[in-house]
DNA sequence: ACCATATGTAAGTGATAGCTTACCGTAAGC
DNA sequence: GCTTACGGTAAGCTATCACTTACATATGGT
């Protein structure tokens, strides 16, 4: 599955803010290595992991390297947290109805 | 905002087995322990990653320490990859566009 | 052909993150 | 009160990660 590296990727600041960057639309290397505190190589290395995660696609425009945002790796991720919420919710429920019922110290399996 | 916590907090394979753990209800220290091939320390300082995220709560019982999921974090996720979602897909769709038109060395995909 | 532009890759380095063991505080049972 | 169970904290170690500079590759223009 590919969310458990999306959750990796997106961990890094440096690579929130690339991928924040390509939100408004494809950006070449240099482009957003210019708006950034690090080296061009850096980038080209955190831009190699978004596309390993899926979060991001290359497109050769000449001799510059156009990214973009690609949706499957956001989707991935969204399926994964959506995953959680009925289990969450419905395990928070449970737990608070068992609070509210006073047998608090259950859950012994 | 929480969500980088969190994003940084489940980038851990032992944090996302914990957390996945925690789907299926509340849970002791102890316990999440027992099923791991970590330390029991380890699991109380990755627990508290996850708390500090607003990904788990912890409740006193006695002498043990019920973790559960809390939803907040989770939600902050959500709205998180969700705000990405709608301009995304914009630049995406008129990236889309302008390849149609033969703008670039288009590539149809 | 030659040079400039734009980018990926390699090698090395310092900081951080996750793990361990040892220790300390606290709540329950005798 | 003493002992046992449970869990958080401290200190230290190792591996990984993000960054740097130097080098390699490829496309375009002249």
């Amino acid at each position: 599955m590919t969310y458990e590296r999306a959750l990796q990727a997106l961990a890094d600041p440096t690579r929130r803010a690339i991928f924040e960057r390509l939100r408004g639309g494809p950006c070449a290397v240099g482009e957003i290595a210019a708006g950034l505190p690090v080296s061009r190589p850096a980038v080209s290395q955190h831009l190699r992991v978004l596309r390993e995660a899926d979060l991001v696609r290359e497109r050769r425009q000449g001799t510059r390297n156009m990214y973009s945002v690609a949706p499957e790796g956001l989707d991935a991720l969204r399926v994964y947290l959506d995953s959680f919420w009925g289990e969450v919710l419905d395990a928070f429920k449970v737990a608070v109805e068992r609070e509210a019922k006073g047998d608090a110290h259950a859950r012994t399996d």
